[in-house]
DNA sequence: ACCCTAATTAATAGTTATTATCTAATAACA
DNA sequence: TGTTATTAGATAATAACTATTAATTAGGGT
């Protein structure tokens, strides 16, 4: 289902801003702040604000087909939401990756034993050393 | 083991700033950020400076004795390490609590096969509505 | 116990990510 | 096409955190 559907469904309008931003999302897979997609789409469109991505981010974010991820520095990093995903992030270089490893349902359900919360939703982040780093040591 | 030896271990010095922000992470279990020690500790040591509590918490954060979690808003909080746990967060009043979950080793175990990174950590964060906040509505 | 030195604190200024505000532009609908 | 409420864009404001620097202090040597 297109964004722009998903936009109008929510009474919000569908302009090219936010389908710009959400492309950039869909075709970028390395979790850019809101910076980065601010620079990439400042190409395009040379009249693009910071505080529109970042307004438009939280609107995504609302309509939950994109998530913020909170690896630990001082900025958030954005998502697309295919199906639930854990991330690996490189302690050296930054780096931020998707990891192709079901979350599996077990996983919830056993947190919803062990409190008393509604859940639902969780983030999964692994930390390591990513391949090109542990050989550039 | 105390602060005060794995401080002197590392080559640190032992202060009182430094004790009194490891016990307030100690004897409260509320996870608070950078500004609630400070705000906690003032009282006893009005000279206390908010940028030394940082420093601090940097300096705990690399012997390994605490943690810092990225759940989210734009602040982050601590707790000390007694062993890895997942976290909870309520979404609508923004508490988080460590929850008595282990964390399987089959987990980092499956990590490590879907990716090629040296896996050396992990954080887990289920988000859902605590039970105060589910009655209250 | 006292001194010396390097580490640490405290105060403050600076930086950076994010948000609020306000006016101009524009999507959606009649 | 015209109207109107929403949104974009520019900029100012805020808040979390970091850098800097002078003053203080822990800890080892005497």
């Amino acid at each position: 289902m297109g964004l722009d559907v998903v936009l109008r469904e929510m009474g919000c309008k569908v302009t090219p801003q936010r389908l710009a931003i959400y492309e950039v999302l869909q075709n970028c897979n390395m979790h850019p702040t809101a910076e980065s997609i601010y620079n990439i789409i400042s190409a395009d469109y040379p009249t693009m604000s910071l505080a529109t991505v970042y307004k438009t981010l939280d609107l995504l974010k609302e309509t939950g087909i994109i998530q913020e991820l909170n690896i630990g520095g001082n900025t958030s990093r954005y998502d697309v939401i295919p199906k639930p995903h854990p991330h690996v992030i490189c302690t050296k270089c930054g780096k931020i990756e998707n990891m192709d490893m079901p979350l599996s349902k077990s996983l919830i359900n056993k947190a919803k034993k062990a409190c008393d919360y509604d859940i639902h939703n969780l983030q999964l982040y692994f930390y390591g050393v990513c391949p090109y780093c542990k050989n550039a040591k």
